[in-house]
DNA sequence: CGATGAATTGACATGACTCAACAACTGTGG
DNA sequence: CCACAGTTGTTGAGTCATGTCAATTCATCG
């Protein structure tokens, strides 16, 4: 894990590390605030680089940082009482996790990195104290507390009901680019994980798209899919 | 449905609705909130009690009010594309439901009444204003999305994933009430949609429960359950 | 009492899991 | 550069759990 420190100066100022002019910023996390709140926090933000199988937190961590990725993709997994790990949300870019620690002492889920991602982190005291006199940040928490629920909501209807091949096609649209037909998948555990089905199960759903047409490999893990047949597959 | 409507007199008098002493004080929504918060209200706060099969909400709906449950038991339903119904949540006493429209102009369930409730519905306007006038106010508001965020987690986690039997084992548990061994089930249909499977393996995997003693049937749909065991076969 | 819908049970089909073999890919050391 | 081991993904055969369809019982209510 690399750290960038970025100071009360870097954090408002024309500096590298710029939160006031941050590329995400109109959706991250402390847009809408300005130079005085910036001027106000005791801890700096932090920017963080990770890679593929680095862990953010576990369960039961002492929770005293959210976190908004820039980029890239973590998994957030939860265990059930025999061990069998289960991934409950993919977050991505502009997303904020560790939400729970504004109202819990500890982290809820286990977050783990799967594509090489960017962060930025917050100490939860700032951010506390934002939501707290800041209306505007204090709407925008909001939103994204709500985005989250609507998301678990999606979650479990889209990805943990019905037949596997329904499922996989969700994940699959679920996963694709915006305005293409491009598709990246990680490993068939963590597939398997996400829809609750083996691995086996997962690889043979795959081979059976790609032997249909409804994917195709353009290189490892990268496929182009037929949006068409896939949501034709869902509704059907 | 039958409404009875709390003037702002009574909703801090001592008047027979009265929000101030609420039997639930400690766990409702208003809870607090001052003479004052109450006096500057609109609209007033409506106590509402429905009957199974109720409606109170759809998806879609245009979002004015939330509600706190006072007692009973309320379903939260989403529609999968190809139309099967799937329950995501169920409410209890002291739950609050509709929190959405505070960021958003619809209700994002279908609310349906499972058992006989009791509910407090509040203008939407009226909360989103305490939320940002009342430090207090504002946390409780934060914890209720936070518990429900870890509700919905949970529901993945425990109803969603593995076989049959050690979801049904885990919704007997949740359903049981605190102190004793009893359980209240309601139809094969809602427990089929709650753990993803058909109402005929929801009617065989509790009979099995019932020939191997891990539930007995006290009267119609009201069980003693075999904590200990169920936790077993849970952890096994 | 009969009529209706819900719940149960049985017989069978099918989808997903298990176990096992093998193939493809990755990284290491010679 | 190759040989090797370790890991991950694929595929096949057999088993088991769940879904499907149908028949029957049970509960409720007029």
């Amino acid at each position: 894990m690399v750290t960038k420190q970025v100071t009360l100066d870097q954090a408002w100022s024309g500096g590298n590390i710029d939160c006031l002019s941050c590329s995400i910023r109109s959706s991250a996390l402390l847009s809408g605030l300005t130079e005085q709140d910036f001027e106000q926090m005791h801890e700096p933000v932090e920017q963080l680089d990770m890679q593929p199988g680095e862990v953010l937190y576990k369960v039961g961590d002492p929770g005293r940082h959210l976190f908004t990725l820039r980029s890239g993709l973590i998994k957030l997994v939860q265990y059930l009482p025999d061990g069998t790990p289960r991934i409950v949300r993919l977050m991505r870019s502009s997303d904020t996790i560790g939400l729970e620690i504004l109202v819990a002492e500890q982290y809820e889920h286990e977050a783990v990195v799967l594509r090489a991602t960017g962060l930025c982190r917050y100490p939860k005291e700032a951010v506390s104290r934002f939501n707290q006199t800041n209306p505007v940040f204090h709407k925008d928490l909001m939103l994204r507390w709500q985005k989250a629920l609507s998301d678990a909501d999606t979650w479990l209807t889209q990805l943990s009901t019905g037949p596997a091949k329904k499922r996989m096609a969700n994940l699959l649209l679920r996963l694709k680019e915006e305005n293409s037909t491009d598709c990246f998948l990680f490993s068939r555990e963590d597939i398997g994980s996400i829809l609750s089905i083996t691995i086996e199960t997962a690889s043979r759903t795959i081979s059976e798209f790609k032997r249909t047409g409804l994917m195709k490999e353009i290189r490892h893990n990268h496929y182009a899919l037929d949006v068409e047949g896939l949501t034709r597959l869902i509704e059907s």
